[in-house]
DNA sequence: TCAATAGTGTCTTTCAGACACTATAAA
DNA sequence: TTTATAGTGTCTGAAAGACACTATTGA
């Protein structure tokens, strides 16, 4: 039988002012198997790709739902990762090699529905990348991994688990969101075009969005200094346009009004 | 120095035992120490009592965090809930002897910063409630339940856990959510008076509001169906203002501007 | 020249916020 | 009559959406 044992000193500074009984208790604490659950991280990771959204699946190659197409997350391993954050960067990393990328809750669900193995808990992620900067890596267990358009999953059905639920949720979450932010600057090529900004919207919502109305919100954009001027051109087809490209921003740029059209 | 010792049996009939069919495969499942968790639901239970904005604590009786204030929340026991809906109104039936109130998820959060015991995952709900209906009942422990000020708590300090973070991501939630939904209407007298409504408002948002913009607000929900008037005019100082009570509906409603100036 | 696209300006509508004005009660 | 509050109307400013107009490239 083999034991790990975790230094306590490296629980949060809370810890330091509590009684020595509630440490003590701790140390021998023994957690019960009715208060124990199955917790998964699943994320769902969005890019477009040849100007479609797109989901990175992964296809099962075990038990259980074995052969069906699945997120690319799955348990977390307690002794692999400190937080939750740290666990999910782990699972982005391993499929698409990606250290560093736009991610956010959506939320949380838990019960007996979702896996057959039991009670459990699974937080839904969304992400989003650059297709360019994706490269795809089968896991070890070589586990193929694809990008499937969003509105092509129904010849993939059914999904693994609770997995077409949780999708649903984050493009839900996606598609409201972009409606007030800059989110999809997050899934263009780092050099880009008002044009091509305003097709990675016009991509995840599904609908055409007015040239010059989007054209105001890239203006506002460039005032608030989100992106700004490369000071070169595009040689596309018609008059050249602007490139630009995106300032470090650690929260998405909230717009003061949404777009009604799109609700 | 205390140390966590954390049960790394691995099971082998996992691993060994391949079978063909899903079912027998879920069947024959034995979970992992290591892909266990403890799992807590958190609710950040809000109302407003005399004009101020209040959470539901209640003092920890037993190890750990003995004696300090905590969410009435805590571990959610499988064999008594079949998904985290049904888990959460049972905490929230158990603590207020509500049957139905709004609530919704905020976020979940885990790790080995958050609990002594070692890795654990909180999932955050906030609950809104008028302060008439609820009947604060004790539990089988007898822990005491109270209302705390939300700009009091660090009269309480620390908080059991992670539950202050709680506390603040629960009220950052409902103070910018409101600025756009009418979800303080779950927490005035279910007759009210636009001046009641919107020094509900006043109440979570520390700040006050324009008396005749946040009219307009009300004349929309009018307009919507959101909340009816009741006929009857309230008899407080100055001229009686209409009485209006609420429309049976699930979601909030949700304004098509944001107020401004409490951004 | 023409097609295609970029970029700008104008008009209308909606709503927030500021403020003035009238209305209705009690003391 | 005074005070307190309710309710309405008017004005300004911001931004969306519709649409027209000009600008710049390649074919």
């Amino acid at each position: 039988m083999n034991k790990t044992v975790i230094n306590e000193t490296t629980n949060n500074k809370n810890m330091s002012n509590k009684t020595n009984n509630d440490a003590e208790f701790c140390a021998n604490y023994t957690p019960n198997d009715y208060d124990q659950m199955l917790f998964s991280l699943d994320p769902v990771i969005f890019t477009i790709k040849e100007g479609v959204l797109n989901v990175l699946l992964v296809q099962r190659q075990s038990d259980p739902c074995k052969n069906q197409w699945a997120l690319p997350g799955g348990r977390v391993d307690k002794l692999k990762s400190d937080d939750l954050i740290q666990a999910l960067q782990q699972k982005l990393m391993s499929k698409t090699g990606l250290d560093h990328c736009y991610f956010e809750q959506v939320l949380t669900d838990g019960g007996l529905k979702m896996d057959g193995r039991g009670w459990s808990v699974s937080t839904v992620y969304m992400a989003l990348v650059r297709y360019s900067d994706v490269v795809l890596e089968e896991n070890q267990t070589g586990e193929p991994v694809q990008w499937h358009p969003v509105d092509q999953l129904t010849a993939l059905e059914p999904l693994a688990f609770w997995h077409q639920t949780f999708i649903d949720a984050a493009l839900a979450r996606l598609r409201d969101k972009i409606t007030y932010t800059d989110l999809p600057i997050n899934m263009v090529d780092k050099v880009f075009t008002v044009r091509q900004l305003r097709m990675a919207y016009e991509s995840i919502l599904g609908v055409e969005i007015t040239r010059q109305a989007f054209s105001k919100r890239a203006n506002q954009l460039t005032k608030n200094g989100v992106i700004i001027e490369t000071g070169n051109m595009s040689d596309d087809v018609g008059r050249p346009a602007m490139l630009y490209k995106a300032v470090k921003h650690e929260k998405p740029h909230v717009f003061s009004y949404s777009m009604t059209k799109v609700n």
